[in-house]
DNA sequence: CTGAAAGCGCTTACAG
DNA sequence: CTGAAAGCGCTTACAG
């Protein structure tokens, strides 16, 4: 920044000491009245701000918080961003954000170089490259070295820290239940790896209200998308060859493809099979027909992440006692369209 | 951070002066080679890095750059955050990321705190309502002070800086004339409202390519949405009252929800009317049929934004002369889908 | 009620 | 070749 005033100027002009400018700006009652009202407005009409690098590394806090994500060009991630940028901005903190593109190393980076910022705390959802390898050294260096962390989404056991999930179990049970109240009886899936947890606590959630029902698990419909890039393909192989009559899609693309490829073999949904969504977004609205979406609630997730940080940042300033951790489920939302029969 | 070695414990250590310490890790001439040697390699050892905030401090530099955008949840500015944050990152730049909701002061907050934060530059995409009431002095004033802009997409001529956008008039009249050229005569067009840049551009160019022909402008072809959130609404009036052979969407909701509503008249796409939408995303391919696109590049317009800024930081960190001024255009791509007819 | 001094972590012109 | 001193802008314990 150019120009800006100083407490050394106005102390240059009120021909006082800096240390006097100080108290008297932040209103102390060691300073008399009379002078700290003149410094004060003398300040005010000069537009004077206090430099928040100074106070940073003073305080060795710059009232900063990093979200470092996988991606960003999903609805889900953009909905969380959103969500986080609010409560923080209105907490006066800044938001700075950073890409792993799934990858661990850059994961590692981004989190070393920001703490080397300061920065005062991290929201993070894991890489895929993490979870798949089990490194979390650096978010347990981030946390030893004073920087609280929030995982969201895709978390990990291996931390103690605060973490904000969707019941992704208790709703993977429910729209199989859904399902099974169609009276749809072979039940696909379409998921991503196990190694992420998202995806497994989806995977169990599925297999268990199948068994409850007496229903076996069947393989042979459960796709596991190995390469997400090329998921299309993956897809298009699966419905091909594999007999279902629903399928439940971990996310809007990997459903949309379905339906696509369904829709080329001349199957109507949800006449012959009925397809529900995980992650609602823009195009779960698009496609013809309508996606039936449990919606991930992305924004609050973002929002409770932001507050968890937040309380424990503040708590930390005051020197009060740290708060428990915590994990916060956010539950997901059933969003009922036309992809699925209308009975219930 | 808590617990970081310092120059100063290293000189401790050594027996040296803070003095000797800064210029050895600087690998200055000033200190005989073999004190310079072990006091890199104590350094090294025990994990010495610069505290970035002294840095600043001292230098009158964050090595951050803050991005400002009107909102996130969109494909074309997730690619562009996307794009930004590969060629800063690749420059050791850190990247601030805030949204102004399309608000005029919220924009201007954000744009003074961050100055105040010696951000070394601003990215910006200028909000609604700044483009509505033309009010720019806030960014006249980051510039005035020593803050770099560059201005991408929604960009305004009241402002002297380093601007990128789309060659969104040529495009118009390119996706103009493309449907002339397949017989349509009643193109339709579906906009924003005219005070923002990219809106007016993309009419004009519509506009220019009738005229060309020596048809005549039929206003009630054109609907330019007044409210974004209630789109949906004021298109399927649209779709209902007016009579077109083609449609211009000036993005892909606008022409996905204009293409719902022809199918729901029972139109067929493209047989009946031809669909084109700007700014190509996850939706087109979706949609049945799937959206003929002008892919308005949003990475490759993030990259040029960044590096330009970078640019100018470099020849100021270094003292050279600033680069002129520059406005980069960055084309759009045709992306021929199925809904325009094949036969060109 | 006011101010000098030391400090946050670093740099650099100057002295020796 | 090495170091003391001043400075970036602020805070605060201490002295008066």
């Amino acid at each position: 920044m150019i120009n800006r005033i100083t407490q050394k100027e106005i102390a240059k002009h009120m021909n006082v000491s800096i240390s006097t400018v100080s108290k008297a700006l932040k209103d102390s009652y060691e300073i008399s009245k009379d002078l700290r009202h003149k410094i004060q407005a003398y300040a005010k009409q000069n537009k004077y701000f206090p430099n928040p690098i100074a106070l940073n590394l003073k305080n060795k806090s710059s009232q900063t918080i990093a979200l470092i994500l996988p991606e960003i060009i999903h609805h889900f991630f953009s909905s969380v961003i959103k969500g986080i940028e609010e409560v923080i901005h209105n907490n006066g903190y800044n938001l700075i954000i950073s890409l792993t593109q799934d990858s661990l190393e850059k994961e590692i980076q981004n989190v070393e170089n920001l703490a080397q910022k300061n920065v005062d705390g991290f929201i993070l959802c894991l890489s895929k490259e993490t979870q798949w390898n089990n490194s979390i050294a650096h978010i347990q260096e981030a946390i030893d070295t004073g920087h609280p962390v929030v995982l969201f989404d895709r978390v990990t056991d291996l931390v103690e820290c605060d973490k904000v999930i969707s019941n992704d179990y208790e709703s993977a049970i429910q729209v199989t239940n859904n399902l099974l109240a169609e009276g749809r009886r072979k039940i696909g899936l379409i998921t991503t790896q196990d190694f992420i947890s998202v995806g497994t606590l989806r995977t169990k959630g599925y297999e268990d209200a199948l068994n409850k029902l007496g229903i076996e698990v069947d393989r042979s419909r459960i796709l596991k998308v190995s390469n997400v890039d090329n998921s299309n393909e993956e897809i298009k192989e699966f419905i091909d060859k594999s007999e279902v009559d629903a399928i439940i899609g971990v996310n809007e693309t990997f459903t949309a493809q379905a339906l696509m490829h369904l829709r080329k073999k001349g199957k109507s949904v949800p006449e012959d099979i009925s397809l529900v969504t995980f992650s609602d977004g823009l195009l779960s609205t698009f496609t013809s027909p309508n996606l039936t979406a449990l919606d991930q609630q992305g924004m609050q997730m973002g929002m409770a992440s932001a507050t968890l940080l937040i309380k424990r940042l503040e708590a930390k300033a005051k020197k009060r006692q740290a708060p428990l951790f915590k994990t916060e489920i956010i539950e997901t939302k059933w969003i009922k369209r036309d992809s699925t029969k209308k009975q219930f």
